[in-house]
RNA sequence: GGGCCGGUAGCUCAGUCUGGUUAGAGCGCACGCCUGAUAAGCGUGAGGUCGGAGGUUCAAGUCCUCCUCGGCCCA
């Protein structure tokens, strides 16, 4: 062993590897067939490791291959036979609706349904999945509509059942093409028995679940201002309306007030609104003030004018004149006073006085601090009157266009036209025209720009329109509700927390399972909860006829609906034999039975919105029995966290409508993803990635790598580069179990050491950190948090296996003998790891890891039926080897210059000096010079590493440089015994 | 316009609740090694005004305010 210094001077050995280096593969493969006298090459007389798992994947090829096995062997199945008996965890999948294409939204959600399957499979319990579609609604009844329009057919010619037929055909055509792209991810589900909410059975519990409400009498026919758009003709919900910037009039109009308080300061006094949608002065019905808001009455031309006192600056501008203050006081001082409408001598309703009411909802931020009412158009209109006694009109039609007998702009005049008609509103359109006439327009312009509500389907804008419709009122006590009970047993403590009473109100209901669910990640919970305690009443009807009827009989004389359990008992069993066109007049009296006259009873025509069906999923998917691997309540919903207002809600509200729950234990929410800058994906932009392209291009794993290693409870990203990073890292997992495959090459049982307390320290180590992996792991799984679990995988077989224990074993794996104790410790660890990897992977590579595992089992059945891995406890001092590796990182440091100096190339031509304080207590030289993969390690009483250039010589099988070995090309003893061993 | 959420190396993420060495990891990148995991493997290194500006504090990625950018929901 020389000195360091010497050692630095020493000539490196002129030897075979020298010119090795520059030779290419193919005289390399030639020389070892003919090894030269002088210089044998024992290469074939190393145990490498073998195997024919390709490292190039091809996973856009062979993935289809792989789906379409588990297809022949209907894997599902097997994985509920398999699992059955077992806790269940009950996943219930939010229905995508049947309109379009896959987008990124939707893989990134199934990818996380799948992985919550799976891993609670892996689990060892019986996680059940079937998907569903939604089906019913507007946007499928539009896009037949479109295609009627370009045939040039009028819908309203075709009968109701042909068209209802055509959505059902559309609808069910998406459903087929969603299912084989989502199948394409991989997921594992009944993808041959999804829920549709159209199966006529769904139906039927749809019907079933609205009757419960009414038979409890928590639904109620109403008049509201709801978001209508003309064109369509329809009631929309909030989620089929887009805003727009739009340039409206303004206009400025003056209200007399009939008793005038101002008498002996001015002549006449009017009280001055502001509003941007002219066409509702004709539906005008009383004015608002703010109590605390400061007013100015001004004066011009003898007249006083009321106006906020901020807006009179921007008031006497609009109106272009000069005028005075000429009296301040509170908005309180309004009350009890009374105007009349500009149009008062039309008579009739334009006669009444229009009241001056309080209402919190006025600001001073725009237009004069006053505001109209119109309680038909305007939702804190509507409120305000109905509080005071005043009823809507309905002086507009489903059209837009006031009625016929409307004494303003009605029937017989001429220029009447739909109030979303810009010429109806204009500065010299006709209701400018006469509020000019009968002076009391003091401004209009055509030229305020703001944001207004749309139609998302047609682009018409829409108007707020107070028409009947049926709701499900937030408010009121439940009192006649009794709640089902849970057909499969208890659900926790929650259920007696949740019903507490016969005066509970809906939202209280509501907000109570809020607080009992568990919501991951925790800020949902905050945000369905302000939801719930801020919405109005649920707006059940829609005027379509692509949706599930609304069936009830309303009595033409009292007005309330009919609640006979046994009525609805047979239209409930219609429904399931026919459908929704069970609901017909012709069949209305059969359902009404001897016991009431069809005569007496208005057969309701409205569907029920959308959001109902939707919320109804877990009665007929979970409860029915059609799945009896299901059960209600769901252990978990898991949607995107604009669900929070959608489908979280509506399932939410009907369950603790009828049952007095949720319908869910937990919910997971996921965001968005944006494309690589963070900007939302459109395809104006052309930002989009298509989930379809990238499985083409780089297999559905990819993606599905993808998806798991992102923070999914935020807003996230996809781009080019992030996919390529995501194929780096699964490159890194692939070479992991392809080198396990090869190392692993013939490992049988007899080659297992049973007793773990043989193996070195290592291998022990080793099985400790797998044990700490497989902790994080679960915790993860629990948790759902799937970052972590991918990270703390990748993490694993970067750091611990790949650059420390293989390349530490490399050298035992290669040249101890087979039977060797050590070589067999090191192979029996690896097979503990293939075996808990490939579990570990399974749910996130799912093609890969059955490549793999057929791979090493052609004969064996799908890696999916495999359970989560029982670790074996393997002590080791954890804190030794911290340190150990600490030193480990000190010595490969300190190597570094002499490699850039090209004084050692291989780290095994290093001979290395260590304090010897830094070395723990057991651990001899050579286990150091394996664990470092130096040559000789000794140590000193110094603090600091040396490393110098070994002159020991080379082995030539093993390559370490050993005092044993005689000359460059001699064997070591090892290596000598290994060969001697080999079969002839 | 309002409510809520987020912005930490080129990328994906820890760390923020509960303030405390020099802000971490993996990947990528650069350089080097190996050529017996080879379109692989190993090592070393560079890379961050923690979105910005104020403030509180002995001390701020972390707490407060405002701004900005982005997102979801609502109007």
């Amino acid at each position: 062993m020389g000195n360091a210094l010497g050692s630095l001077y020493r000539q490196r050995p002129l030897s075979a590897p020298c010119c090795r280096a520059g030779r290419n593969r193919l005289s390399a493969r030639r020389m070892s067939d003919q090894p030269r006298p002088e210089a044998p090459d024992y290469r074939d007389t190393v145990f490498l490791p073998k195997t024919d798992f390709p490292m190039k994947a091809g996973l856009p090829q062979k993935e289809p291959g792989i789906l379409a096995r588990w297809q022949e062997q209907d894997l599902y199945a097997r994985v509920r036979e398999a699992r059955d008996g077992r806790e269940k965890f009950i996943l219930h999948d939010g229905p995508p609706y049947a309109n379009g294409d896959m987008h990124i939204g939707h893989a990134l959600n199934h990818i996380l349904k799948d992985m919550v399957i799976r891993t609670q499979t892996l689990k060892g319990k019986d996680a059940p999945y079937i998907p569903g579609w939604d089906c019913h609604g507007l946007p499928i009844e539009w896009k037949v509509e479109e295609q009627y329009r370009k045939k040039k057919l009028n819908k309203d010619e075709v009968p109701v059942e042909e068209f209802r037929a055509e959505c059902r055909a559309y609808a069910q055509n998406w459903v087929d093409v969603q299912r084989e792209q989502l199948k394409r991810l991989g997921g594992l589900g009944n993808w041959d028995k999804p829920y549709l909410t159209m199966d006529f059975a769904a139906e039927a519990t749809i019907v079933r679940e609205l009757l419960k409400f009414a038979e409890a009498g928590m639904i109620y026919r109403g008049a509201k201002p709801v978001m209508w758009s003309p064109v369509e003709k329809t009631a929309l919900a909030e989620a089929e309306v887009e805003y727009e910037d739009i340039t409206s009039t303004q206009i400025d109009v003056a209200f007399e007030l009939i008793d005038n308080p101002f008498a002996d300061l001015v002549d006449k006094t009017f009280a001055v609104i502001w509003t941007t949608t002219p066409w509702t002065i004709p539906v005008n019905q009383a004015l608002a003030y703010g109590t605390e808001v400061e007013y100015a009455l001004i004066r011009a031309g003898g007249n006083g004018y009321i106006v906020a006192a901020e807006l009179v600056a921007a008031a006497k501008a609009r109106w272009s004149i000069e005028a005075d203050i000429v009296h301040s006081f509170k908005g309180g001082d309004l009350a009890g006073a009374t105007a009349r409408h500009p149009m008062h001598h039309l008579g009739g309703f334009y006669a009444r006085p229009r009241p001056l009411l309080a209402g919190d909802f006025v600001t001073t931020e725009s237009g004069t601090g006053l505001v109209h009412m119109a309680p038909d158009h305007g939702e804190d209109d509507f409120d305000l009157c109905k509080a005071n006694g005043i009823e809507p009109q309905f002086a507009v039609q489903a059209d837009g266009v006031y009625r016929d007998d409307w004494l303003w702009l009605g029937g017989q005049d001429e220029r009447r036209l739909s109030v979303i008609n810009p010429k109806l509103n204009a500065p010299e359109g006709p209701i400018c025209s006469d509020l000019r006439a009968a002076g009391a327009l003091l401004a209009a312009s055509a030229d305020y720009q703001h944001s207004y509500p749309h139609s998302w389907r047609s682009k018409a804008k829409v108007i707020f329109r107070c028409t009947p419709q049926w709701f499900v009122p937030m408010d009121t006590p439940m009192a006649t509700l009794e709640f089902d009970v849970a057909p499969l047993g208890p659900i926790g403590g929650a259920i007696a927390a949740t019903v507490s009473g016969p005066t509970e109100t809906l939202r209280q209901a509501a907000v109570q399972a809020i607080a009992d669910t568990r919501f991951v990640p925790e800020k949902g919970r905050n945000r369905i909860g302000s939801m719930v305690e801020g919405r109005p009443d649920w707006v059940l009807s829609r005027q379509r006829a692509w949706g599930v009827p609304i069936t009830l009989f309303v009595h033409r004389e009292t007005g309330e609906y009919l609640a006979d359990p046994i009525v609805n008992q047979r239209i409930v069993d219609a429904v399931r034999e026919q459908g929704v066109d069970a609901w017909s007049d012709a069949q209305a009296q059969a359902y009404l039975g001897s016991d009431y006259d069809l005569a007496d009873y208005e057969r309701i025509t409205d569907i029920l919105d959308v959001w109902f069906d939707s919320g109804c999923t877990h009665a007929f998917v979970l409860e029915s029995g059609r799945w009896p691997e299901l059960q209600w309540p769901a252990d978990l919903y898991l949607e995107g966290s604009d669900q929070h207002r959608g489908w979280f809600q509506s399932s939410l509200l009907e369950s603790c409508g009828t049952r007095g729950r949720a319908p869910y234990k937990a919910v997971l929410t996921h965001g968005f993803t944006m494309d690589a800058k963070g900007m939302k994906m459109s395809k104006s932009l052309k930002n989009t990635i298509n989930p379809l392209d990238v499985m083409r291009d780089f297999g559905a794993d990819i993606i599905r790598l993808w998806a798991l290693s992102v923070d999914f409870t935020e807003d996230h990203r996809i781009g080019p580069e992030i996919l390529k990073g995501v194929a780096d890292q699964y490159r890194k997992l692939r070479n992991t179990f392809r080198y396990l495959l090869g190392a692993l090459d013939g490992f049988d049982e007899a080659e297992r050491l049973e007793d773990l307390r043989d193996l070195p320290e290592l291998e022990r180590y080793m099985l400790t950190l797998l044990g700490q992996l497989d902790a994080t792991l679960a915790r993860a799984v629990d948790d759902y948090d799937f970052n972590a679990y991918t990270r703390a995988l990748v993490d694993f077989c970067n750091e611990d296996l790949s650059a420390l224990f293989f390349d530490i074993r490399k050298d035992r794996l290669y040249c101890d003998a087979p039977d060797a104790i050590e070589r067999r410790a090191y192979r029996t660890v690896l097979d503990i790891m293939f075996h808990a990897l490939i579990r570990y992977a399974a749910p996130v590579l799912v093609f890969t890891s059955e490549e793999v595992w057929q791979s090493r089992y052609p004969e064996a059945d799908s890696v999916h039926l495999l359970e989560w891995p029982e670790i074996p406890v393997a002590e080791a001092d954890q804190d030794r080897w911290a340190t150990l590796r600490a030193l480990r990182e000190r010595v490969l440091e300190a190597i570094e210059p002499l490699r850039r100096d090209k004084i050692v190339r291989s780290s095994l031509e290093a001979e290395v000096v260590v304090p010897a304080a830094a070395v723990p207590a057991g651990v001899d030289d050579a286990e150091l010079a394996d664990l470092f993969i130096t040559g000789q390690v000794t140590r000193n009483d110094g603090d600091a590493v040396l490393v110098s250039k070994s002159d020991d010589h080379k082995c030539g099988r093993c390559w370490r440089l050993l005092p044993e070995v005689t000359e460059d090309g001699a064997l070591c003893q090892r290596c000598d015994d290994a060969v001697a061993e080999l079969p002839a």
